[in-house]
DNA sequence: AAAAACGCTGTAGTATACTATAAGCTTTAG
DNA sequence: CTAAAGCTTATAGTATACTACAGCGTTTTT
């Protein structure tokens, strides 16, 4: 068998039927060959594909930006190494962003959760409350 | 006019109606008075809320977690301030967390796109996309 | 007074990324 | 050979956070 069918292809690259028919609705992976049953039959090289869209889920690209992603690398000839580089870049700089922001965020929380003498007395006066009131 | 009807929250807010009374169904603000037309009348003290809704929404706190911010607010003389700091300091971890989370891909990204060339080369050995792909 | 602006409820749609279910074939294990 | 496991499609549901109507009443402006 030089074939793998796609409860192998999810076990094999950890994940689940449904999520891998659900890619290929999104175009992230082909149509691939059919069985006399109407199964999908799929190549060992769609194995580096599906690892190639969860490595990029976890970089944290969109399944968009993946699909963007995907096609520079089936068409590499075609791409230049600039525009997949820019492609990350601009999600670097996405992520960042976020970053940025959960720190400011962090900062602000942490300067009124210090502030608080965390005691056993009733929260009326609690300086933390009286912080997110104001 | 002591009141405010929801498009001057709203503006003052730099929000909108939907959103207002979306956060209303919520629960991350009260049911306010109304007039004998039915429309809201907030108070002041409304104004403070919804920038904190809006504060804690980019810095990326979901409305449930922003919920839970808020119900410290809410039964002041059934907590005690220990409890209050302790869901702060919940909340400052969750913070943590995902920085910690963001910073993990961000290195990852960055180590294989500073490993790219950038160049106007085809991609055809770009080293973001073998990343990807091993 | 008429028109424009504002507010109300309720329902539905958008975007993202899956996840679950139903009903029914096919393959595999015992 | 039968039952369990696996695969099929299509549809619907989940979660998050809004956003956009429709249809109608109210308030403000001109």
């Amino acid at each position: 068998m030089g074939y793998l069918k796609i409860g192998q292809l999810a076990k094999l690259t950890d994940t689940n039927n449904e999520t891998l028919r659900f890619y290929e609705s999104e175009g992230l992976l082909n149509e691939p060959r059919r069985n006399d049953a109407g199964y999908r039959l799929y190549t060992q090289s769609e194995v580096a594909r599906v690892h190639f869209i969860l490595r990029a889920r976890r970089m944290g690209f969109s399944l968009k930006e993946i699909g963007e992603l995907l096609s520079m690398q089936v068409d590499r000839q075609s791409s230049t190494c600039g525009e997949v580089k820019e492609l990350a870049e601009a999600k670097l700089m996405d992520i960042d962003d976020k970053i940025a922001e959960l720190t400011r965020m962090k900062n602000a929380l942490q300067r009124i959760t210090d502030a608080c003498c965390g005691g056993n007395e009733s929260a009326v006066h609690c300086t933390i409350l009286n912080s997110l009131e104001t």
